[in-house]
DNA sequence: GAGTGGTCTAGACCACTAC
DNA sequence: TAGTGGTCTAGACCACTCA
């Protein structure tokens, strides 16, 4: 069984999506929910916070919990967006080419962007996406190799990502990104579908495992029409 | 006094920040915490979820809170990025131009995007920014009249979120947020200094209170190279 | 004043890491 | 086995909203 907390924001994500809890409308009180989930209130106020985070409903102090528009946000619920979920949110024909994969030694730049200790080894991986016939994702990863020994082309064409939280059992636990716009390089020429374009969205990405050790640097570029990113900017009044 | 787990999560941040807990070490445990700080351990755990929200550190069953290296990331605590903010980050000359204050019956779309009521009117704000000489950021404000009587030149000209804070007295509860790229407009051409740049970021913006109503629609719209966005993509496994 | 959510406590048991 | 963080409980008091 799993954590009591999450199976009871599940199922109070599941009715709000239902619109069993319909938006503009209020939650039970907490006292109500520990009754109807039988569970102490820290308990109904761990899968609340939760909740609130994900942006299912507000809480506002003496009132209650107000449900929000959840249909409005489509987001991906992990905030870390793979392709893949990218892809199948938008529910469109996709494929992923490999364009690269080698074991090299990194560059100072590389290696600086990893913390990867000098004379270690590093896997490149260029992959470009393709949706709807047109190549307007091109992903440059770089992912330190002390902790993946094997990497093929078959494994890079699904998910990085999916073999290594199933296979190898490490879980990914956070990443900073940032987001700026480029002029296109050759590269970005060479492997995007860019006609006109003149600028290029580069979401760089640091990848984290859950025991706060560093293994990736990725840039996501894209062409510019066909970029979104979206964001809860929660306020914890600080 | 303020909240016990804040003063607690202020303490730790700054010793982290002044090196005396150096990234890649590990935070006392919560034992040792609890008595240092005479609270519970509930309370030392929420403080440390908040330095682990705010990327200070990483918490690791069975080993400890890791500190990561937080220098690294100069985002702006809230997370919703006002100008002021960002051009304080920046620490550069800066300058607001009003270029529009109207009180208008929305059109369809305002009307959508803030959930407007048929009949009521909105505030419409345009305003321009400009750093280092250059106007790079064009922002399109559209706020509720029902919460803002009284909005002038003058609040618009420094910071509309300190107005509505600090003499309202309502608290902003959190934004969504959302990134696209678009092609500039005549608008966008007219109050920036567009140069040859064929694109401009777009930054769309829906500003909650706390009370969970939605005030505020508004879009930032950037010139390209001086874009930067960053984020922290926090996993809370699900 | 009744009801709501926000904070804090003390104590229990579990899961994981290290040695 | 000892020490760590993760979950859950029961109960207390406070701050806020609303009739």
């Amino acid at each position: 069984m799993q954590n009591k907390y999450l199976v009871i924001y599940r199922q109070i994500a599941e009715k709000i999506q239902d619109g069993e809890f319909p938006p503009g409308e209020k939650l039970p009180s907490e006292h109500e929910l520990m009754e109807a989930f039988h569970a102490s209130r820290e308990t109904i106020r761990k899968a609340l916070n939760q909740l609130a985070q994900n942006g299912f409903i507000q809480k506002v102090q003496g009132k209650g919990s107000i449900v929000l528009d959840a249909a409005k946000f489509d987001f991906p619920v992990s905030g870390l967006v793979s392709f893949k979920e990218l892809a199948s949110s938008l529910g469109n024909r996709h494929v992923t080419y490999v364009e690269k994969l080698e074991l090299i030694e990194p560059d100072k730049n590389v290696q600086k962007q990893l913390q990867a200790l000098p004379g270690s080894k590093v896997w490149k991986v260029y992959r470009v996406r393709e949706i709807d016939g047109e190549k307007i994702i091109f992903d440059k990863d770089y992912l330190k190799q002390m902790y993946i020994d094997n990497l093929t082309e078959k494994i890079c064409a699904s998910s990085i990502y999916e073999y290594i939280e199933n296979e190898l059992q490490m879980k990914i636990s956070f990443a900073k990104k940032e987001i700026i716009v480029e002029e296109p390089t050759e590269e970005d020429r060479e492997y995007m579908d860019l006609d006109g374009y003149s600028n290029v969205v580069v979401v760089k990405n640091y990848v984290y495992f859950d025991d706060a050790s560093l293994f990736q640097y990725t840039e996501s570029r894209h062409r510019p029409d066909k970029f979104k990113f979206v964001d809860f900017a929660r306020r914890t009044h600080t």
